[in-house]
DNA sequence: GCTGCGTGGGTAGCATGTCACCCACCGGCG
DNA sequence: CGCCGGTGGGTGACATGCTACCCACGCAGC
């Protein structure tokens, strides 16, 4: 049993699809929800932490042995990281990471401006004092986590700040579209955050948006917000032409194109 | 083998949950895509045709047996329903239909006007004449449907607009999140539609919009499509206050809390 | 040496078996 | 008459068998 790649045999050429896959995070730890959604998680570090490639072809087969579970909630999982864009699924050959282009980070920066500055705009202005108090608590738990230089505690931080503050404003359907774009664009910010070292930077990226929405002034809120969005949306973009091997110049004017009158008009 | 239903028990009390569950439209015939896709498809049919409604429980080997295919693929469909929001699982009870709120109309619509109206503006200045030439024929089906009377053609036709229109745009993921917000009413539209005679209406609204974006005006599409937002999300809101029993009235008011400066802002 | 075709390995998709678990029902006990 | 613990049916989740299908490789023919 086990995997069957470990029958002592080292072939030379692991250029084959789907030949090296290196032992994956077994799976076993986590008992706390269902075996498909473990996968998802596994699969999507496995992909941060750069074991998995885009390109490459992997199989069910391979994720379930290497996981040791079953073949069932593997296929699950990466049926629903297909649905969410992350990998595609090619009939009867096998699957493949999806890279991130570019253009995508911008149109995802571009939806998240268009929901997330009004949102801001509104939460300024309906916080309550509870609500308030739980945007100052992430805050600082991000401020925390940069100074500790957790990464993964200030990536939810952020993600719950910006959470809260659409949940603030009213909408669970934004909440949920900004969120699935969120995990899109996850590991690619995973990756720009360990390769430069801008988590005190990045958390201070937050300040002045928090202040504002702190001080209920509604439209240095929105502006701060569309502010933050940019800069992310630059860093990010920049990253992935860095990934595609592309002269990673250009930036503006992909961001540009793609926004267009967005950062005016909003 | 066939159903079990079928083992001649007409037992009188059809109240149990899951009983009844009138034949599903067998998913035979389209052999154009894989199963899972099919019963989607089945399903989504089956709540706007009324043979599956909220508040009961229904279950995998149930719909498998009823459409004539093993669980696998219904549970593979019935979980990305369940993702995209339409079905709701309890745990080893089955699943419900989800009841589409009111706000959850609003919220939706809200995000569709923050995504769309930009689309709008930027359409009527980026079309090109091969681009501004689908938008004619789209409208013209549409019309042509309405003529008609045929509900699923003019539904058809009127997401190709907004999607050519988003297209147009620029954005793809903008295209994804609406799509995926409109299977959400899209049950709601086609029960409003029925219900009352908007079609030729309905039809007409787009009008105003296909002009300025066939004229290129930027701010008349923008506000056009605001309107055209407007009024199918104030129609969609009240069938579905309507759906809950709730007395209809209060459209107003929910739009605007969900919307607040939405209207104005964007 | 180059091209066309058969063949085999591997894959996704579907069908089916199995299990732990939850809830409704029911009979006995206080 | 009301509460309460046993029990059985039904469910989702997982494991596993099976099949059509696609692609790469290799061999025969030119």
């Amino acid at each position: 049993m086990t995997t069957p790649s470990g029958s002592g045999d080292p072939s030379p050429d692991d250029d084959r699809p789907g030949a090296g896959l290196p032992a994956l995070p077994s799976v076993a730890a986590s008992t706390g929800s269902s075996l498909a959604v473990q996968v998802m998680t596994a699969v999507r570090r496995a992909i941060t932490a750069g074991e998995m490639e885009p390109g490459r072809l992997y199989s069910v087969q391979q994720l379930a042995s290497a996981m040791e579970v079953s073949r069932s909630p593997v296929r699950e999982g990466l049926l629903r990281l297909g649905e969410a864009g992350l990998i595609r699924f090619h009939r009867n050959r096998g699957f493949e990471i999806v890279e991130v282009s570019p253009t995508d980070v911008a149109e995802i920066f571009a939806v998240r401006t268009a929901l997330e500055v009004p949102a801001a705009r509104r939460a300024a202005r309906l916080a309550g004092p509870a609500e308030l108090d739980r945007v100052r608590d992430q805050w600082h738990a991000m401020h925390e986590a940069a100074r500790a230089g957790d990464l993964e505690a200030a990536a939810r931080a952020d993600e719950g700040l910006h959470r809260t503050l659409l949940l603030v404003a009213g909408n669970a359907q934004a909440v949920r579209l900004v969120e699935q774009l969120r995990t899109t664009t996850a590991f690619l910010g995973v990756v720009a955050a360990t390769s430069r070292r801008p988590l005190d930077e990045l958390a201070g990226e937050h300040d002045p948006l928090v202040r504002c929405v702190l001080a209920g002034d509604e439209e240095a809120a929105a502006h701060a917000m569309r502010e933050h969005l940019a800069s992310t949306a630059r860093r990010l973009v920049a990253q992935a032409l860095l990934a595609q091997h592309t002269p990673a110049a250009r930036v503006e004017e992909l961001t540009a194109r793609v926004w267009g009158d967005a950062a005016a008009g909003y």
